[in-house]
DNA sequence: ATCCGATGTGAACGATGTCTACATGAATCG
DNA sequence: CGATTCATGTAGACATCGTTCACATCGGAT
């Protein structure tokens, strides 16, 4: 549906086969490698089609960020799907918040054109995709998700009600750091184990420190 | 002499002025805004004349970026100054930290182009500035400030030794993170003081968690 | 004084984002 | 059912960018 030449005139969907041709470039290639000419290359159209689906080069980069900012979310909750089955309320709590940073490193490493795209030049308002088929049954993005497992440490009483404003940025600044430092800092080089073991120190620095 | 006409043949220190007038264009604009031809033009020079001094656009970028790095450290080194006139040991190892961290968010803060240049796409090895003249008499990077201010707070028995190894990384992490939400992400509209005040709670976070 | 290597110039190429004018065809309306 | 309209795609062009190849100019070593 993407290389192949059309017979019809009409596309029939250019505006979603851009973005996931867009996805396709930025996967490998990060941020940089969306360029308008190649995404309708692969959609078998000219150039200027482009046009009457978005406004310019960075309309089209939005739509594809926001996709892969759903494909994120999808991740994280991923990993949150397996903390909630912990039965202790603490206990739980607690593992969401890890499970959180976890899909968050996680897709940082695992996809990293993909996460660079997503952050890349900024984090913005991490709107939620418009795409609905990608995004999980809840709809949260990754943000509302962190604010979830904050919530939820507050309601088992592991974490103080008076420190939970603001301290999803105080997690997120960490977490999102970390990531950086893997995929492009100093950490690039370290093997996986290492990666994660810092991943899981700095959570409980998170934890510890909130 | 930067976007003077030249009356000789040859400029004379091309280099640097090359990069010199990629800081200019990368202080505003941000990375993508180092465009080569530009460069050359305000150093009244053509374009190819920059192939001389850089293997390509890429070598050129990361002369600049080398630049900025130097530029950074300098402003981590002016807090670290006042953090070290404090008596008592502990507290001025405490506040070393909190001095490295206060010099990198300002730095994000007051000259976001250059953050963004510094750090664009990846914080890699972080070399040391090639100029001294910008760098200062220690010639550390910001990394090693880091560490540097990490080491005193073992030193002075804030911070357990076994704790020490890794630390950098788990520090840089929600600084580096945080300067992020702040320039691009989601804190951006907060206030100055807003931003001030979880700059500092974010510091306390990594001080105690660590 | 002469040569030569370093430095800068000139013209060109392919690629990209974007603009203006034109072509096509599917849906709407008489 | 046929004409028209309007969204969608095409054609061609332009300015700009990074980069290459051949040539020009100069300053310092011989």
């Amino acid at each position: 549906m993407s290389i192949a030449a059309r017979s019809t005139y009409h596309h029939g969907d250019l505006r979603t086969a851009l973005v996931e041709a867009g996805m396709a470039l930025v996967r490998e290639g990060g941020p940089q490698a969306l360029v308008l000419r190649e995404a309708t290359r692969r959609a078998g159209v000219t150039p200027n089609a482009a046009y009457r689906h978005f406004a310019n080069h960075q309309a089209l980069f939005e739509a594809v960020r926001a996709a892969v900012l759903g494909v994120l979310a999808a991740a994280m909750e991923a990993e949150l799907r397996q903390a909630e089955r912990l039965r202790d309320p603490a206990e739980r709590a607690r593992g969401m918040l890890a499970a959180v940073g976890r899909g968050y490193l996680g897709f940082a490493r695992a996809e990293t054109g993909w996460f660079r795209t997503a952050f890349a030049f900024g984090v913005h308002d991490v709107e939620v995709p418009a795409d609905p088929a990608r995004t999980a049954a809840k709809g949260l993005n990754p943000f509302e998700l962190l604010g979830h497992a904050l919530d939820a440490m507050v309601h088992a009483g592991v974490l103080p009600a008076e420190r939970r404003p603001g301290a999803e940025y105080l997690a997120w600044s960490a977490v999102h750091g970390m990531a950086l430092l893997i995929i492009d800092g100093p950490l690039r080089n370290a093997s996986a184990e290492q990666q994660q073991a810092l991943g899981a120190r700095l959570l409980r620095m998170v934890e510890l420190g909130l």
